[in-house]
RNA sequence: GGGGUUGUAGGGUAGCCUGGUCCAUCCUACAGCGUUCGGGACGCUGUGACCUGAGUUCGAAUCUCAGCAACCCCA
């Protein structure tokens, strides 16, 4: 039985490692190898739906929601609720239960004692929340007032489930709720939201799209849904998060009142937001290449890998990048030597589908001239000198992080094409993102749907465009949506 | 929601159609020893598997049914 060699992380030892990854063209089996390659995600738990983190792959969920919290955290505040919510509470909220009924997990026993009131585990948490927010908030001096918690969640998917796209266990949802006196307060929080997103996935070097989801497609509950999709490299697309006006439905449920300066009972308007490990999903998947991993040096558990390369005196080839690792760590960096019996070729093509950055290759010919060889994980090789390393590599770093970026976004932009009819619609949802004039009617929109045989993402943010015909009815509309095959 | 394919060592596979030749093939991985080390080293010695249950049969990795699990395609 061989598992991830903790005490050496990044060292594992479970999957084939030195097995060649199919290409990333051959998407999903270059994805599911990768998850298990790459030392993500372990699918091999016996239960659907449910995987197991690598330590690893946790390293990486851990640096990734690491930024999530220093975003959030300024003006939220983190905690944490039961995962358990009792049936009564559950089903207080019509529009919200219609949305999850077929997929809540109950637990009606407690051993052999059947329970008088049935547990829901949470497959969100406002029926959770809002009870304890009806406790909580009595003035208007009380808001506005905003929690988050980084929690699992339950959901019987009955569709095929997917390793960090479609699970039943949802490990790491980092959920934000908030609570406000108005309607236009809740509207600007979903704006911060978005910014707040939109910073996490530029951080991340992944590029997205903003749009306004059709009213068909909001959240249970809400007034309306703001949502941000990834495009996969497959040309579907991947909703990575989502911000939600809830508007006072909630607070009528739960009796959310607050008394406002005037000496009237209010009722409050209210957010949430989400993200959830679909984040990882993009991230291994819109970075990755035939090589394996690619990672964010922010993120990456081992930043900067040291290959000695063992020729002529090797205690001093040693000695040297012990040195080098000494001082590398004092400067902040995530280092390691790799001293393990194999080739230097070998290390490479290992670190290399572990994502690292940057590898540092240190032999009798540099240590000659004072210098590395460095190779950034996007690049060719150069040589950098010894004296003031770490600075030099901060600023490769920040190279990288352009790289990925650009090809990233080069490759999202040629999967998005404006269209103006629905044969060109249904043409580009083949292959990526179709941007298609619409009216806005629901009517028009449930055509498109049908007709194009793909999912309306919705209206695109923060853009204005020119008047256009319907693809369907033909009026003249400066609207337009999204369109793609979802995941 | 509908259809299809698959399940053999840690990973990838051969064998299945046509039951016995299989105490199961090959690659990789893993452990030990030695020689190696500037892009996947080599030798020697080891380790490790027929998804679960029921059935058919003298005999099942192979056929049948059910369950569990995984993947793909369509809506």
């Amino acid at each position: 039985m061989t598992y991830p060699d903790t005490k050496n992380k990044g060292e594992g030892k479970s999957g084939g490692q030195s097995a060649k990854l199919s290409p990333k063209e051959d998407f999903s089996q270059w994805y599911h190898e990768l998850l298990m390659t790459g030392e993500i995600v372990d699918n091999r738990y016996p239960v659907k739906g449910m995987c197991v983190w690598f330590p690893f792959g946790f390293a990486i969920k851990k640096n990734v929601y690491g930024i999530i919290r220093q975003l959030l955290d300024p003006d939220h505040q983190e905690t944490l609720f039961p995962l358990m919510i009792p049936e009564n509470e559950f089903m207080k909220e019509a529009q919200h239960i219609k949305g999850f009924e077929e997929e809540v997990y109950w637990v009606t026993c407690g051993g052999t004692t059947p329970l008088e009131v049935k547990l829901a585990l949470r497959p969100t948490s406002e029926t959770a929340i809002y009870p304890m927010f009806k406790l909580w908030i009595r003035s208007h001096a009380d808001m506005p007032l905003r929690i988050y918690q980084i929690v699992n969640t339950f959901r019987y998917e009955t569709k095929h489930t997917r390793p960090l796209i479609r699970l039943r266990e949802i490990t790491s949802f980092k959920e934000a709720h908030t609570v406000h006196a108005t309607w236009e307060e809740a509207a600007e929080q979903v704006e911060v939201a978005i910014k707040r997103y939109s910073e996490f996935y530029r951080r991340l070097a992944i590029p997205f799209l903003v749009s306004r989801r059709p009213s068909w497609d909001k959240f249970p509950g809400a007034d309306y849904t703001t949502a941000i999709d990834v495009i996969m490299p497959d040309g579907k697309t991947l909703q990575v998060g989502t911000a939600h006006h809830l508007g006072t439905t909630f607070a009528k449920t739960y009796e959310i009142t607050y008394e406002a300066e005037d000496g009237e009972q209010k009722l409050v308007n209210q957010t949430c937001y989400g993200i959830s490990e679909r984040c990882i999903a993009a991230l291994i998947s819109v970075h990755g290449d035939d090589k394996g991993l690619a990672l964010p040096w922010e993120v990456a558990p081992v930043q900067v890998v040291i290959v000695p390369i063992l020729l002529g005196d090797k205690e001093k080839v040693l000695e040297v990048c012990r040195d080098l690792l000494r001082i590398l760590q004092q400067a902040g960096i995530r280092v390691e030597l790799d001293t393990s019996d194999e080739r230097p070729g070998a290390k490479f093509y290992k670190w290399e589908m572990k994502g690292v950055p940057i590898r540092l290759e240190v032999g009798p010919r540099d240590i000659e001239k004072g210098v590395v060889t460095v190779v950034r994980r996007d690049a060719e090789k150069l040589t950098l000198p010894r004296e003031g390393l770490a600075d030099a590599l901060v600023r490769e770093a920040e190279k990288l992080q352009a790289a990925l970026y650009q090809r990233a976004e080069a490759f999202a932009n040629s999967r998005i094409r404006e269209v103006a009819s629905i044969d060109e619609a249904r043409a580009q949802t083949d292959a990526g993102v179709a941007l298609v004039p619409w009216c806005g009617e629901e009517e028009c929109g449930h055509q498109l749907e049908d007709l194009v045989e793909a999912n309306m993402l919705g209206e695109p943010q923060y853009q204005s465009f020119s008047p256009a015909a319907c693809a369907v009815c033909g009026k003249l509309t400066d609207k337009r949506t999204y369109m793609a095959r979802q995941y």
